[in-house]
DNA sequence: CAAATTTTAGAAAGGTTGTTTTAAAATGAA
DNA sequence: TTCATTTTAAAACAACCTTTCTAAAATTTG
């Protein structure tokens, strides 16, 4: 054992992981994270080896924290389609300013299909399965609503209007709704 | 009057926008965009200004060349739901080993609202037109399209199996058909 | 307290970035 | 043919990039 960490890596990776969510991996430099973390490079060299090191820290923090959380606190196990709603409203809490998006959806489209990190897929399959139980089974739908889902986040990424997206989304689950009753 | 350009700028730019939906605006290097053209920096540097004058020309050649195009093809006016529902298949004729994306996307979650280039909201805006006329003016409907569509790129990116989005674009155009006809 | 180990800040490194400059080659107009 | 203008290729540029190194400070363990 020996000297413990100054810094409260929480807090270091929700920092980090909302200027790679504004400003994407590539186009986000080692000074901006310095300035977004308090930190230095050395210590943040240290902590997580390299820039590529930290982004996976940091997209595991927001899988965790943002994801994860989300659905358990719109979407819990048994809340249905109504859940679904809830959950889909909720990408709209942002700053109106300059919404951050998505990190999941930003890095899917930033990286693509070759040198994607993992963590790419697995916030996409944790969403799909959750859609899934959500619909009790129905797998294709599941799926469109996956794309649904991302194709909201592009469009408050762009910074459309938020109540536009909320009536549009309104909607969709009115109908939606109506129509798995009717089945 | 001088000497003409060497080069054919629409090769140019054809070569140049698909770089630039393979590595985004930011990771691409004017090295890249060299290679990608044949020509040296000062022949691009000449006849564009800078990187992101180069960036505008190669988006119009998108928005021209791609977009439009797909959408006189596969859903001319007059072609309703049924066009639409070609258009989105559509999107999925793509490399299998690395699909390009769309720009307008890419474009959309790389910069985000600020800073955005205008093609980006003129893309959105284009496409919602075409959805809103072959929908017979429904404006709901053709926004909720909007992010389908848009969604179904992020996942065509991320690479996701594309015989399965196939069906999933199937299905959902018959579910959404009926549900027109049942109103 | 002393030894071992780690973090930290800051400077330094080497490579790459976007852009400009230079000079030669090529063209059309006079 | 000469002049004016433009394109082109290549070199040069400063700024910034990610990463490594250095040495001092801080902490736990023996």
């Amino acid at each position: 054992m020996a000297r413990p960490r100054m810094f409260d890596p929480d807090a270091v990776l929700t920092d980090v992981m909302n200027v790679f969510r504004r400003k994407g991996f590539a186009a986000c430099s080692v000074r901006d994270l310095e300035l977004a973390s308090g930190l230095t490079s050395g210590s943040l060299y240290n902590a997580y080896d390299d820039k590529r090191g930290l982004f996976q820290a940091a997209s595991d923090q927001y899988l965790n924290t943002v994801v994860r959380q989300r659905i358990r606190t719109f979407a819990p196990r048994g809340s249905g389609i109504e859940g679904l709603r809830a959950l889909f409203l909720s990408t709209l809490n942002e700053p109106a300013e300059e919404a951050f998006g998505c990190l999941i959806t930003n890095s899917a489209v930033e990286f693509g299909q070759v040198g994607a990190p993992d963590f790419v897929a697995q916030g996409l399959e944790t969403l799909r399965v959750v859609f899934v139980d959500r619909l009790d089974g129905d797998d294709a739908g599941a799926d469109a609503l996956l794309a649904f889902y991302q194709g909201i986040l592009v469009l408050v990424r762009a910074g459309h209007d938020k109540s536009a997206l909320e009536r549009m989304i309104s909607r969709f689950f009115e109908t939606f709704t109506q129509a798995m009753k009717k089945e």
